[in-house]
DNA sequence: ATAGCAGTAGGCCCT
DNA sequence: CTACTGCTAT
């Protein structure tokens, strides 16, 4: 029996392919490249360890996304029909928030916490920095954030953090020393508040299996396979966390990495290729296979690709192949405008010209671009066209206000220690408790030392006393049918109870209306939610966890990625990122320029250009026939036109891969040395402080300003750059200025033009 | 003490 | 462009 379904799939592969399905026990490391079947030889191998008699409920899936994880399980059910039942398939964050769960208590976090997204974190750090009364332009609160969970990450406690020197040294030299205080404020505020942030889930489930072994041996065997998927792009934690999953005395080791170093574009958030090398080492019985051959792409697309990587240092060797050698197979075709409203419209042309031409349906072609702010003007000239998009990313579904709002009810609902939620809604519909009485709430459960929810119950807080017992007691009528209603039913109560919905149904504008849509939409995809049962089955876990905590769960951990296609086809707007292990018949890869791709920020990183070769790298290995790239000479930055070059990346590929249109004249080479010469420009400079910049003023890249430069500036008028100190992100220009004298002026934030 | 408004400053990268 | 801040009317 195994032998005939067997054949079946088996014969699908290729050698190297099939060989790395069929491995049977110990570590084993598939490297893969783009469109190289990756996720077939994934499916496979877990279908066929299902056949082999491995149960499904013992196999661990780490993917990114959670529309990964479904996917591979619906293939798997392809192969073998119900075989992915209690398979445990989902992103590391998912699977481990649900085991979490269980196990919280040991961890002194109640089993039904809350989680904390971006917002909720930066919005803790923000209360911090207010209460502390720190500049927030020194402390940045997102820039704060970041170094927290970059030590979160480092898997380093507050007082770990204080005790590093290097850190310190960091935030001694970015004017910010008192950032290890805050991550400990940080830390307890959630701690009380019974929330864990998104760094938590991993730092916690570390946690768990270092430093509470009976909870640890308990998860560890229950899984007998641990596949992990995009693994170029796990971060140390996870990798520390895999490891205490699977090394243990007795273990088989069976664990299966499946990743592309040429792929790896998350470096930015502790992404390290590192990983793999350290997985070599303490594997050292790995065996790897390589996935070279692809059969996504044309060997024009194919040979860009090979070209452009071969540029990067240190890799692991590999060379794709292919061997769709299509003699008409179209060459990749170069489209260089002189505005970014035209490189939109010529996108949206070509669009509807390769729609009639070659009979391309919109989810056939995606525009991808380098950052979300860039899908605006193509949206727009989509529109005139007629031609129907979705745009992925950028404010999703449930990060709208009113979705928001209704979730953080839910979330008060089930955990009202959860500050967050409760800062949200506790004033929302207005009920008059303002900024003060909420201040006075915090500072009374700090002295309580727990909860504001405590304090809210209890405090004497003058005039606002019976106002705050009011919302008590509509959070406590609400908690008292959590047991008897499910998920939907509790949510329509709350819009009722709250007044939420008749709030929003008074509001008639069309913005009002969409409003109430959400709201509405949100109560349908919490129906589905309670009402759809086939959800894996795990052993030893709630067959079918219904509940809203497992609801609130399900959402707080979906990706850009996870969004729900809509009914009708649209042709696909994306950043880069959002785009991996994604494929298109025609993809259009826009804004290739210097300082936007590459982003100007990663080429001041170590590594940063590197990084952005390898984005490039999967933006066009996306594409299976049809690859455009487009660039343009101007484009709006900020509200001010700035003049930009074509990317280097552009000229990396070789000419013969190129469609003939796109001859030598548009293939300008990168670099500044095309900016434009301009007249010297008088402005009003009769007024010292009434200095109004000429009507042709337009900003110059940072990179212009040069030391023995004529410049303007908006606000200062004409002066001369002296000399440049600090480093290349944060250039500090000291200027002489006609009518003010020497300025030191940072780059970063002006907008000067250079004159001469 | 709270709510609504208007002006302004900071900031647009990717999760 | 938008999310905050401070002001003013209630």
């Amino acid at each position: 029996m195994i032998e005939q379904s067997a054949a079946s799939y088996l014969d699908e592969l290729n050698d190297v392919q099939r060989q790395a399905v069929t491995h049977e026990t110990g570590p084993l490391q598939i490297i893969a490249g783009p469109g190289s079947g990756k996720t077939r030889v994934l499916t496979y191998r877990i279908s066929h360890l299902i056949n082999s008699g491995v149960k499904p409920w013992r196999i661990l899936a780490l993917t990114f996304t959670n529309k990964a994880a479904r996917e591979m399980r619906e293939r798997i059910d392809t192969v073998v029909p119900g075989g992915a039942n209690g398979m445990w398939a989902g992103t590391f964050h998912s699977l481990f928030a649900r085991l979490l769960r269980v196990h919280a208590d040991r961890l002194g976090y109640p089993n039904n916490f809350s989680i904390y997204d971006t917002q909720d974190s930066r919005s803790v750090v923000k209360q911090i920095l207010r209460e502390e009364q720190l500049d927030p332009k020194v402390y940045n609160v997102a820039a704060v954030a970041g170094r927290i969970s970059t030590a979160k990450t480092r898997m380093l406690s507050p007082e770990a953090y204080q005790l590093n020197t290097e850190l310190k040294e960091y935030d001694k030299q970015s004017r910010r020393p008192l950032i290890g205080m805050i991550y400990e404020k940080y830390v307890n505020r959630c701690k009380r508040a019974g929330a864990m942030d998104f760094d938590d889930l991993l730092l916690k489930m570390y946690e768990l299996l270092v430093k509470h072994e009976e909870a640890a041996e308990q998860i560890r065997s229950k899984f007998d396979h641990i596949l992990v998927d995009e693994f170029q792009d796990t971060n140390h934690l996870q990798y520390e966390i895999v490891k205490r999953l699977i090394k243990y005395p007795e273990s088989k080791e069976n664990i299966c990495i499946v990743g592309d170093d040429a792929q790896s574009i998350y470096a930015f958030r502790g992404a390290t290729i590192k990983n793999i090398l350290d997985f070599q080492r303490d594997f050292p019985d790995t065996t790897v296979f390589k996935l070279e051959q692809n059969y996504r792409s044309t060997h024009h697309i194919v040979a860009a690709a090979n070209t452009i990587i071969k540029n990067n240092r240190r890799q692991i060797e590999k060379k794709i192949f292919t061997d769709k050698n299509i003699d008409d197979a179209e060459k990749i075709n170069i489209v260089k405008t002189m505005t970014d409203q035209e490189e939109a419209k010529r996108v949206a042309g070509l669009i509807a010209e390769q729609k009639h031409r070659y009979h391309l349906a919109n989810t056939d072609i995606a525009i991808l671009y380098r950052t979300n702010s860039q899908s605006r003007l193509f949206e727009e000239h989509l529109r005139k066209n007629n031609i129907p998009y979705r745009v992925y990313g950028g404010m999703s579904f449930y990060q709208r206000k009113e979705v928001k709002d209704v979730i953080a009810y839910l979330r008060v609902i089930v955990n009202p220690t959860d500050e967050e939620a409760l800062r949200r809604v506790i004033n929302y519909p207005k009920r008059g408790i303002g900024q003060t009485t909420i201040d006075k709430v915090s500072m009374i459960a700090d002295r309580m030392n727990r909860p504001m929810w405590d304090a809210m119950m209890t405090a004497d807080l003058g005039r606002a006393t019976a106002k705050i017992r009011d919302f008590v007691k509509l959070i406590k009528g609400l908690q008292s049918v959590l047991t008897t209603s499910n998920a939907h039913e509790l949510a329509e109560r709350v819009v009722q109870a709250s007044t939420m919905l008749s709030t929003l149904k008074s509001d008639t504008t069309i913005e009002g209306m969409g409003r109430l849509e959400n709201v509405v939409a949100l109560l349908d995809g919490i129906k589905d939610f309670v009402e759809q049962d086939d959800v894996a089955y795990v052993e030893g876990d709630d067959p079918s966890d219904r509940s809203l905590a497992a609801y609130l769960q399900s959402i707080a951990l979906l990706t850009d990625a996870d969004e729900e296609k809509k009914d009708t086809p649209t042709v696909t707007l994306m950043s880069v990122h959002a785009a991996k292990g994604l494929e298109f018949k025609s993809v259009f890869v826009t804004g290739l320029e210097e300082n936007l791709f590459p982003s100007g920020m990663a080429l001041q990183e170590r590594n940063g250009l590197d990084e952005e070769r390898r984005l490039f790298y999967v933006a066009i290995t996306r594409a299976e026939r049809f690859l455009t790239l487009t660039y343009s000479k101007s484009r709006y930055k900020f509200g001010n036109m700035q003049m930009s070059s074509p990317s280097r990346f552009v000229s990396e590929i070789s000419d013969e891969n190129i469609a003939a249109s796109a001859n030598s004249s548009s293939r300008v080479k990168s670099g500044i040395s095309g900016m434009p010469k301009r007249k010297v420009l008088r402005g009003g400079g009769a007024f010292k402080a009434a200095f109004t910049p000429p009507k042709d003023f337009k900003a110059s890249p940072v990179s212009a300003i040069q030391v023995g430069c004529k410049i303007i500036h908006p606000k200062f008028g004409e002066g001369k750059v002296q000399s440049l100190d600090g480093s290349p992100e944060n250039r500090i220009a000291t200027i002489h200025f006609q009518d003010l004298g020497q300025k030191k002026i940072m780059l970063r934030f002006s907008k000067m033009m250079v004159v001469e």
